[in-house]
DNA sequence: TATGAATGAGACTTCATTCAT
DNA sequence: TATGAATGAAGTCTCATTCAT
C-alpha cells in the first residue's frame, strides 16, 4: 500500500541469547540504541555508532540483530511494552468507577505514560514509520482500542445510543492526540497548576460525547 | 529542543527564480520531489533520481536548491499552502454560520484537506521531523490555531464559558487527529455510506464540547 | 544447475560511456581490474583498490560498473574478443590449405592466442565460473566450435567417416587443453627448441584421428 | 609464478587426531565442507556454518585445521585419494592387455572416476587454484602421469618411436580433458547410448596417436 | 578439550555535492 | 547557465579467527 516499500529489512532478532553474556550484550544494544536515537537522532545513529556506545563489536551486534531496523524495532517493542503495562493497570483500576471518574483517570493515566521517556517517545514516533513497525504499532493501538472499547461496553449503562466501534475511535484517537501533542509541544501546558485544566477539559470532552 | 540537530543543512532555495525558464525548472523540481517522495519514499529519493525525473541535470538541480532538504522543504511549503487555503476559504465562508454547521463543515473540510493528495501528505508527514521544517509546520498549525481562535471568539455567545486559547486547543487537535487518523489509516471509514457518520459523530464532540 | 547460485550479482554496464572523458574513466577501469586480477587475484582485487588502480574514485567506478564481477565480466569480454580475433584470422587463413597443413597452423595459433596474456588468462580461466560469464565463455567456445565445424566440414574429403559434431568436440577440446596446459604449467615446453615438437605431436593427434 | 601469492594461509591440519573421537569430529568437518562446498560453494561456506553443519563449535573446528583454505584442502586431498585408487586400479588392472583395449578402459575409467562426486569434482576444480593446493595438484598429476608413463613403456613395443615424456603429456592432458568436459559440460554425451561413442572416439585420439 | 560469544578489519555500495567543460 | 562526470565520506554488513569460560 505504502509506495516503495517493497524489500523491506528484516526485522525480528536473530538469536534469543540464551547464555547469560549474550543477554548482556543484547540489553547494552537496545539501550544503547535508545539512548542514541534520543541523543543524535535516526539517521546518525549508525550500526557503528550504536554498537560503540553499547561498548560492543560491531559483529556482535549482526550477531543478534540483523539490521538497524531490528534493532530499532527492539527499542520500540519496549517502549510500547512499557506503555501499554501503564495503560492496563489503569484500565483495571478504573473498570468499576462512574464514566467521569474514570475518563479523568484514564487521561491523567495517558499523559503520564507518555511522559515515561518522552525524548524516546518522540524519535520513535517519528520514526515508526520507516522500521515496517506499523503493524506492531497497529498491534499496540489495537490492544489498546480493545481494552478500551470494552471498558465503554462495561459502562454501557451511562452512555447514550452510539456505535461502540466509532465511539472507541474517537476518544482513542482525540486522547491520545491530545496528550501527545501537549507532551510534546506544549509541555507549558503541563506545568503543575495548567495540567490539572487539561485534564479537566479533555475529560469533559470525552464526558459530554460519550453521554 | 531536539537534541543533536545543530548544523542542519540549508532549507532555503536558492535564488527566487524570476525568469520564465528558472521558473519552470524550479517548478519541475518540486514537482519531481513530490512525485518520487510517494513513489519511492524519502531515502530513496536521490537528489541525482530527482533531477533526472524533472529532466534537469544535478547541477540545475544545485543552481537552485542547496540541499535535498531545501527542497523537500518546498515540496512541504507547496503542500501546506494548498491545505491552508482549503482551511482559510472554509473559515471564511462559514463565518456567521450558527456553531454546528460550521463546525460541521470544518470537519468537512479538513477531511477534504487531507484528501488533497493524501500518499504525498502521509510521507511528508513522516518525514517533516527530518527536515527541520518543525518551525514551518509550527506556523501551519499557527495559523490555523488563529484563525480558528477567531472563529470561536466570533462564535462566543454560543459557547459555555471557556479558555479560548484552551479550547481552540483541544479543538484544532482532535479535528487534525480524527481527519489524519481516518484518511491515512481507516480510509474504510470514509466510504460514501459512512463518511456522513464520522463527520456527524465529530461534530458532536465538539459542539457538546464547545456549548 | 550450479548449487547456491541465486542472486548472482548483475554483470552488465550500467551506462554507455558517450563522452570522452568517461570513455576513459571506464577503460582505465578494466585496464586496473585485468592488472589486478594478474597482479593480486580476484579476492584481494577489491572496487576500492581497482578504482585506486584505475586513479578514479570508488563512486566513478559504480557508474559504470553496478558490481565487481560486471567489471570481471567487461575484462573477460575483452580477452575474449582478442582471442576470437586471432582465432578467426587463422581459420580464415586455413581454409583452403591441405588438413595437416591447416591443422598444425591452427595448433600454433591456439598457443600464440593463449600466449596473448597468460597470466590474464588463467585468472580468468579460474574465475570466469564464479563471475556468471559461463554463458559468454559458453558463446566464445561455441563460436570456435561452429568455425571449427565449418573447418572440418570444408575438408570433409580429406577425413574418414565421423560424426562431425563429435570430431569438433574431441578436437577443439584436445587443442584447448593441451595449448592452455603448455601455456599456463609447462612454459618449459614452449621454449624455442621444442616448441615445434609440441606442435608436431599436437598436430600429428589430431591429423591421424580425422583421417 | 603465480603472483602476488605470498603469506597464504597455513593448510595443514593441526593434529593427528589420534583419539577417536577427535577422529569422528574431523571426518564431520571434512564432509560438512565437502557438503557445503557443493551446496553452497566457496564463499558461503564460512567457517561458522561448516562448524554448524559438522554438529561441533567453531572453536572445535580451529582446534584441527588452523584455516578454511587448510580444510578444503582436506577436502580436496580426501576427493583426489578416491580418485587416484580408481585409476591406480584401472592401471594395475589393464597393464597387461592389449594397448587398445587398455586404453578403452582407460578412458572409460577416467569417465566413472569423474563422475565419482561430480557436483564436488566441479567446485574443487575452480576452488583449487585459490587455494595453495596447485601443488597437491600438482602432485595428483603426478603421479597419474608417472604411472601412464610406466604404462606406455610397459607397451613400448605396440607403440611407434616417440618421447615417452611427451606422448604421455599428450595423452594425459586430452584425456583429462575430454572426460571432464563432457561430464561436466556436455552430460548429454554421456546417454547410455552414446556414451560408448565418446569412448570409442577417445580411444581412437589415443590408439591413432600412439601406433 | 569444547564451546560459542565476541571481535574488527575490510568488503561492497550509495548518494549528496562539487566542478571542469 | 547547464551539464553530468567525478568525488569520497560514510554506511551496512560479513566472516575468519580468537579467547574467556
Amino acid at each position: 500500500m505504502l509506495a516503495g516499500m517493497s524489500r523491506r529489512p528484516l526485522t525480528t532478532p536473530r538469536k534469543h541469547a540464551s547464555q547469560e553474556r549474550s543477554r548482556a550484550t543484547v540489553d547494552a544494544l537496545v539501550e544503547a540504541t535508545a539512548r542514541l536515537l534520543v541523543r543524535e537522532g535516526f539517521d546518525k545513529a549508525s550500526t557503528n555508532r550504536i554498537a560503540q556506545e553499547a561498548g560492543v563489536s560491531v559483529g556482535s551486534l549482526y550477531q543478534y540483530y540483523p539490521s538497524k531496523e531490528a534493532l530499532v524495532a527492539a527499542v520500540i517493542d519496549r517502549h510500547n511494552g512499557e506503555l501499554m503495562q501503564v495503560v492496563r493497570a489503569a484500565l483495571v483500576e478504573v473498570a468499576s468507577l462512574p464514566i467521569e471518574k474514570a475518563l479523568r483517570r484514564l487521561v491523567a493515566t495517558a499523559i503520564d505514560a507518555h511522559r515515561v521517556d518522552p525524548k524516546l517517545h518522540r524519535v520513535l514516533a517519528e520514526q515508526i514509520p520507516r522500521t515496517g513497525r506499523l503493524e506492531k504499532i497497529a498491534t499496540f493501538n489495537r490492544e489498546y482500542f480493545v481494552l478500551f472499547r470494552d471498558f465503554l461496553e462495561s459502562h454501557r449503562g451511562e452512555l447514550r445510543a452510539v456505535d461502540l466501534e466509532l465511539a472507541t475511535f474517537v476518544c482513542v484517537t482525540s486522547i491520545e492526540a491530545l496528550t501527545h501533542t501537549a507532551v510534546l509541544h506544549r509541555s507549558e501546558m503541563l506545568s503543575d497548576e495548567r495540567a490539572a485544566t487539561l485534564v479537566d477539559e479533555a475529560t469533559r470532552l470525552m464526558v459530554r460525547y460519550l453521554r
